[in-house]
DNA sequence: CGTGCACTTGATTGAAGTCAAGCGCTGTGG
DNA sequence: CCACAGCGCTTGACTTCAATCAAGTGCACG
């Protein structure tokens, strides 16, 4: 039971059997929709879920309503709010399934828990925060030196799942042009 | 004596006078002048600093051979390559003293050994890559959302000591507009 | 079977970059 | 202590990349 999830732990960390009993205790297992909503700006209550199967976008409103995608969880990842879940505020995020997905999640208080029971369980918080800095130090990086066209190459590169699985409003609106603009560079490469 | 430092880790986390002491055994001191660079791309040795006095700049080069700055850090703040830090692969960024600076570095070995024997800098850890995380989502978010006189006017609004402290081009580089332009907002407003 | 949403394609616009020229401070060496 | 070289900053003219606006096609789903 929880294999996906506990070859992910094992993964990163070393921990015993009876603390990984532990830690599952507090996982929860949801199956949701295409297109269901699981977190909203303006909610606090966070939990931290897991990618078992389907898919997980990160978005946010922009001022003119237009959406503004900041990460896609695919399977075997952790996946949250992460700046509401770090700071404790009300989040500015959505968090929305794109496909039909089934995921273990876990709340914030139980994880916090975790924290401070199992030692190791701060180093695979550890891995999770540095991997969610390095992706977004990259993407930074990618809108301060790319244009549009090296932007969609770069993500078709290293990412193709993004780009195959994912709506093409959505693919422009994680590259930051416009879905025109993605329909252009799609047609002439 | 490391006062600065040991008020910033004690406000961060709990820890007792002999773990303090371990810790500070493994700190050095040391002083820069305006300009100078500690690290350079394609170094991997590295360190981890805390600014006495003065500022560090963290930045790198587009392929226009363009400067584009990744972050300031002033007294009080822990500052470092951080992507290479992490992944232990060379680094893309220089680290540069832009006044005359004071500082303190731990050496990467140290710092990680530290992770191991003093449980709670682990937290300490944490607390640097929560940080440094929505700090970098923060600037992220700008960037897709606001147009470049609102960032100016936002890094006016939340850091006026980036824009008082630091020339023109550097100021510009971290907007990610050219020089021309934030002179043109200047005298605008 | 039809309504609406995703996508394409074309025409126009606009924000900010680039190029270019000139001013003024700073600091370095004679 | 002065002079001049060079860098930082400003201002203007022009260019460009990608956004917006607009219209039309086709597919998916109720």
């Amino acid at each position: 039971m929880h294999k996906q999830l506990s070859d992910y732990i094992r993964e990163k960390i070393t921990i015993s059997d009876p603390d990984m009993e532990t830690a599952f205790s507090f996982f929860k297992i949801m199956e949701v929709k295409k297109n269901e909503v699981l977190i909203s700006p303006g909610e606090t209550s966070q939990r931290i879920y897991f990618v078992g199967k389907g898919c997980l976008r990160i978005f946010f409103l922009t001022e003119g309503g237009t959406e503004a995608t900041r990460h896609f969880a695919f399977e075997n990842q952790f996946a949250t709010a992460l700046v509401s879940f770090i700071t404790n505020e009300t989040s500015k995020e959505f968090v929305q399934a794109i496909e039909d997905t089934e995921l273990y999640y876990i709340s914030q208080a139980d994880f916090y828990y975790l924290l401070k029971i199992i030692p190791q369980w701060e180093k695979l918080y550890r891995h999770y925060l540095e991997y969610a800095y390095v992706t977004n130090t990259n993407r930074l990086m990618s809108f301060i030196t790319l244009d549009a066209t090296e932007r969609y190459r770069q993500l078709l590169a290293q990412n193709p799942n993004v780009v195959m699985r994912m709506p093409n409003k959505m693919v422009a609106s994680y590259l930051n042009i416009s879905q025109e603009t993605l329909s252009r560079l799609k047609s002439k490469a």
